[in-house]
DNA sequence: CAGTGAGCGAGCTTCCGCTTGACTT
């Protein structure tokens, strides 16, 4: 039995520093935190000084039970969890929990995993920070009040099963508030001037300095435009430099994953995951731009042998933010040798971001050399401007560029052709373009994490759980919006004529962007309208500030949070007593048929529109028809709720039954003979005729017939069928996984029947028997295995 | 993949951060 045990944090971080150490080390994890404050509402004696009640997690007891036992038997105990405040923490349970000889016990950090760090660790322990910890205690003893306080207010007030906390809910107010700021949004037109000249056969563009308001002004330019000279007054040339952006944390990998490979943020932690257990790369939840001085060195000899010495800038970046921990390295790729991986496809895409970031970051500047024409027209005081640039030298630009969140107009600047002041400029055409301003641009998930972490809330660790939440409980949803079309106008001088074209554009149209939905803009206006200071963007900055008081030893930390609950229970005590049901309710006018005024307002089932008021009278009740997914209350329009009353529609009658046409929860459906028949985007619900829908009544029954793979005349429930990841088998509503490779020509009946019978019981045992804490959960498991993944579709 | 929405009441929900699995129609 070795000497030495070893706790980290991370199983795989284990592995790694196992090897440096020599066989007088075991290394172990303990997987995180391993316990945390009791379920229920009496965790923290709130009456009393705020001590916690703190549990073993069911999940740990068996790490917890493993890591006791090893620990009696070491010499030395080694607490190498993070450095920073939610390590120090876990080093605190683990002692205590292991109730761990302090003689015997070390803490020891470590920033990066690389030999000599550990070894330098290793000679110098220090004992545990107990400040830190309190600091610790104190943010979580501070989430659990403001989360367990507020969300009972919110099922009183609102809806059940909601939730607040102190990062979610500012989470979803940053969606909110630019949802309407983009609603109230109003969108100004300008023309803009653009001049192509031919220069020595090439075409060279020019743009004026101002746009004009109005079409008169533009045309009025153009006017004095007609006959005159343009000649080249000024030419400027100016060398500027590019430099490559830091590695990636996690946020930044987020940010880039998201704009180069559209990924969600939780799809990209999980790649990242795979690729760190694999060796391949660095820690992927961390806030910190630092590289090792090992890494360093590497890509600088890396940098210099494949590119040259020119391209290689060894450089170490500093973090910003105020709010970073920094408790590992940047993310980076573990040997700068490893150029390509192996793995899925995905795993290699996100592996070759993180490396050239990594090695863009460790090289040269780019070298551009940028050329600035300034023309005079005859006759007027304003000049137009053409651009040019020519890179003199690629620097880190070799490797990777990063991408930007605004894709605003397109300034391509090019090369020049070769000009000389003086020179006289043959012009073809002058085109004015009316151009509109820009809102903000709605979220998306990456985007999101962005601004989060400007505002020092939420942390690597909790970022993609926390976008995950707020989609889950409906306050925000990840969506696609089609564009809306506007005329603009283009005026056009060619050969002294000007011509006018009214010509179309899209606009607004949104791919992945983060929407509120109506219950979620009714929380924010409820929490907003009664707990201003958790809405309040600063509110994690400032209570940070108290934890770093805190961690310095200068505030007591049961003091703090003494100081915050009174006034913030007082409030909850009187919102939850006396404040009105928050509700969405809107008249949006009347209906032209039959007079009767117009509603919209949100009910158990969401929002919805309601013609007419309610009355005891069966004929006079009112009619209903839900929102569809998109639409608000705070913005439908009496046009766009009339709409909805005119769904479901009959279409026509085929084989003797019914066609209707509706929309559902998945988007627009024919229902024919009791079946579903998606509707596809190129049609319109409203419109689609009889001949339309007999056409995808039929190619529906094709490829049903192509999913059904066989049946069997012992149980006509028993199908196998083609999904999306191959063969399976359906029974009814539930489904089951083949063996793998296993060929369906050779089913039997029996084969199948066994497959079922074994998936269903072992399955269900053993959810039942891991989570044996609340009841109801277990019992939520036990349907079968395909059922689950049914409803969590259901649910997206 | 519904054309629901009155009103009552029991019993449930809920936070943020640190880690991976288990699982996938």
């Amino acid at each position: 039995m070795s000497k030495n045990l070893v706790i980290v944090e991370s199983p795989a971080k284990a592995k790694t520093i196992e090897k440096f150490l020599g066989s007088d080390y075991t290394v172990k994890s303990c997987f995180g935190h391993i316990r945390d404050l009791a379920k229920g509402d009496d965790a923290i004696n709130v009456k009393g000084d705020f001590s916690p009640n703190y549990e073993v997690s069911e999940d740990k007891k068996a790490i917890v039970a493993e890591l006791k036992k090893l620990s009696k038997e070491a010499d030395v105990v080694w607490l190498a969890s993070d450095e920073d405040r939610e390590g120090e923490a876990i080093s605190w349970h683990l002692s205590e929990v292991l109730k761990l000889d302090e003689k015997k016990t070390r803490r020891i950090v470590f920033h990066e995993i690389t030999k000599p760090a550990i070894l330098k660790a290793i000679e110098n322990p220090r004992g545990i920070d107990k400040n830190l910890v309190d600091a610790q205690q104190a943010r979580r003893v501070l989430d659990r009040l403001v989360g367990f306080e507020l969300s009972p207010v919110l099922w009183k007030k609102v809806k059940s099963n909601l939730s607040a906390g102190r990062v979610q809910s500012v989470a979803v107010r940053l969606i909110v508030d630019r949802e309407r700021e983009i609603n109230q949004f109003n969108y100004n037109s300008a023309f803009r001037i653009v001049a192509r000249f031919a220069v020595g056969g090439k075409q060279m563009e020019a743009e004026l300095g101002k746009r004009f308001e109005t079409e008169a002004e533009a045309k009025a330019f153009l006017e004095n435009c007609k006959g005159a000279d343009f000649s080249i007054k000024t030419l400027e040339v100016k060398p500027s430099e590019k430099s490559p952006a830091p590695p990636f944390t996690t946020s930044t990998l987020q940010q880039e994953a998201s704009r180069k490979m559209g990924y969600g943020v939780s799809v990209t932690m999980s790649i990242a995951q795979k690729l760190y257990e694999n060796g391949f790369i660095t820690y992927m939840r961390t806030d910190s731009v630092n590289l090792s001085e090992m890494a360093i060195a590497s890509a600088a000899s890396y940098i210099t042998s494949n590119f040259g010495a020119q391209y290689s800038r060894p450089m170490r970046y500093t973090t910003k933010n105020d709010s970073a921990q920094e408790a590992h390295e940047a993310i980076r790729p573990t040997y700068f040798e490893n150029v390509e991986i192996d793995g899925t496809p995905q795993e290699k895409k996100l592996y070759d971001l993180i490396y050239k970031r990594a090695i863009a970051s460790q090289m040269a500047k780019a070298q551009i050399e940028k050329t600035i024409a300034n023309i005079s027209i005859s006759g007027i005081p304003e000049q137009l401007v053409a651009t040019g640039e020519v890179l003199k030298f690629d620097g880190f630009l070799k490797v990777y560029l990063e991408s930007t969140d605004d894709d605003q107009e397109d300034d391509t600047s090019k090369m020049l052709p070769p000009l000389s002041v003086g020179e006289k400029l043959v012009l073809n055409q002058i085109q004015a373009t009316e151009k509109f301003t820009r809102p903000a641009p709605r979220y998306t998930e990456a985007s999101l994490v962005k601004r989060l972490e400007e505002l020092g809330i939420g942390r690597p660790s909790t970022y993609a759980p926390t976008i995950s939440t707020i989609q889950k409980r409906g306050y925000v949803l990840k969506e696609d919006r089609e564009g809306k079309e506007r005329n603009f106008v283009q005026l056009t001088l060619e050969k002294d004529e000007i011509a006018r074209v009214d010509r179309t554009e899209k606009f607004a149209s949104e791919k992945s962007k983060l929407f509120p939905s109506d219950i979620g803009i009714i929380v924010t206006d409820f929490l907003s309208k009664h707990f201003e200071q958790i809405m309040d963007f600063g509110f994690t900055a400032s209570v940070e500030s108290e934890f770093d008081k805190i961690a310095r030893g200068q505030l007591v930390w049961n003091k703090m949070i003494e100081k915050f609950y009174g006034p913030f229970h007082a409030i909850v005590t009187n919102t939850s007593e006396n404040a009105e049901r928050q509700n969405a309710e809107r008249t949006i006018g009347v209906d032209p048929e039959t007079g009767k005024t117009v509603y919209v307002k949100v009910g158990r089932y969401g929002p919805f529109a309601q013609i007419g008021d309610n009355s005891d009278d069966e004929a006079l009740k009112p009619r209903y028809a839900s929102l569809r997914t998109g639409q608000l209350t705070e913005t439908i329009t009496l046009e766009e709720a009339l709409d909805l009353f005119k769904l479901p529609r009959v279409v026509g009658e085929f084989e003797t039954k019914p066609v209707k046409a509706a929309i559902g929860r998945f988007g627009p459906y024919l229902m024919h003979d009791s079946k579903f028949i998606s509707i596809p985007k190129t049609d319109d619900v409203f419109a689609i005729d009889l001949p339309r829908s007999i056409e995808l009544i039929e190619a529906k029954r094709i490829s049903d017939a192509n999913k059904l793979l066989k049946t069997f005349a012992e149980d006509e429930e028993v199908k196998i069928l083609n999904g999306r990841w191959g063969p399976y088998i359906g029974k009814g509503r539930d489904n089951y996984r083949l063996p793998k490779g296993q060929n369906v020509d050779e089913l039997t009946y029996e084969m199948v029947s066994k497959i079922i019978a074994a998936e269903a019981k072992p399955a269900s045992k053993k959810t039942a028997a891991k989570t044996a804490v609340p009841a109801k959960k277990v019992a939520a498991k036990k349907k079968a295995p395909a059922k689950k993944a049914a409803v969590k579709k259901a649910k997206k």
